[in-house]
DNA sequence: AACTTTAAAGAACGAACGTTCTTTTGTCAA
DNA sequence: TTGACAAAAGAACGTTCGTTCTTTAAAGTT
């Protein structure tokens, strides 16, 4: 067996690419074919040098898995410049889980599709996934999921007057001024959003 | 075969923690053990069932995996009015995975983090992380992340009088036609944004 | 050109696997 | 308590699997 090389992380590539289509890590034989080789040895050879790399380990039946670090993306190390145009890309920076990224407390986080454009100005459009953790408190200035008259909205948590208020982020909308109940169901900690391809 | 049963929703659960911990299905056998059955004709019997049932699926070589359904998602049933309130969350699953909601291709997926304003009126803000999907060519109305005289930027492609453009979704910044070289590095599949907590 | 190392392929084999068919056990109603 | 049917187990079998060992091909070195 030799050191993990270049030719292995292009191996790595088409396994994870198997992977996020199948879910599942294919037979040796299977392997050849993904892997555009012919020799089942060789392709264990390949696993070996993936799990010493720490991308994959094996069950206690010898069965192979993905380890946490065969799902990271890389995380371009320079930005994109939104604004005036500059800066390059390399790979070479941190790697990320997105889940871990955005979630910290799977129990208490919550997937909400948005809908309405009443927080637009705050970037938040419809169709938009919101990340809620859910918990009973807020800060001001917190984008919340509250229920407001035993329904659901999200705005930002603000105060006027001593009272708590909740502000949308579109002129067009208005504040809500919570007269009977209101209570926080959990705060924004993240924003998905899928474009279609 | 009968149709899937109250039994049948324990024994997902059971496949779904055993998933959660090795990121694979097992074998028939091993299966066995982690439903507590000792019949593999039978737990065959169930797999048919979740997989009529829409939870699994099988490969063109015949080998199960697990379908989109199988990770629990929330979101299905729980969208939030942010115009006015109303609807209702309910909270049925607890596992979901936002890797996949993302990423098709996981090797061809970058994370880069948006710098400037100049897409604020497409939501997408300084600091944002765009999930983009390296290819060389886009359609029109795509955003892209393009290489304009050596440069990285994140625009729409648009096309004004024969000649491919980049429009900024910004009043503010000027429209870029490219004169020289322009090249597409790769297309915008999803943003994710991180709050403070 | 001869040698050495690495990459890849091939062959052989027992163990494990999935499938099908048959048998037993359990449940409930007539 | 018998009959009917569903749930679960068992047995049998050809196929595929992972493993180990051997062989060939390619690349690099002397």
């Amino acid at each position: 067996m030799t050191d993990f090389n270049p030719k292995d992380t292009e191996y790595l590539s088409k396994l994870q690419d198997y992977y996020a289509e199948w879910k599942s890590i294919p037979s040796y034989a299977k392997l050849c074919e993904v892997l555009g080789i012919t020799s089942k040895s060789w392709v264990k050879a390949i696993l070996d040098r993936l799990c010493a790399a720490g991308f994959l380990e094996r069950t206690p039946d010898a069965v192979w898995v993905p380890t946490r670090n065969f799902f990271a993306r890389p995380l371009a190390e320079s930005t994109v410049q939104a604004g005036m145009p500059t800066a390059a890309i390399s790979n070479e920076g941190e790697y990320f889980v997105i889940d871990d990224m955005l979630i910290d407390t799977p129990s208490k986080t919550t997937l909400i599709t948005v809908k309405g454009e009443s927080m637009i100005d705050a970037g938040i459009h419809d169709g938009d996934v919101a990340v809620v953790e859910k918990r009973m408190t807020a800060n001001m200035g917190d984008i919340v999921v509250a229920i407001v008259d035993n329904e659901f909205t999200l705005k930002t948590l603000d105060k006027e007057r001593g009272q708590f208020i909740l502000r949308p982020a579109n002129p067009a909308f208005p504040v809500i001024r919570p007269q009977g109940s209101m209570e926080i169901f959990g705060v924004l900690v993240g924003l998905i959003r899928k474009y279609r391809r």
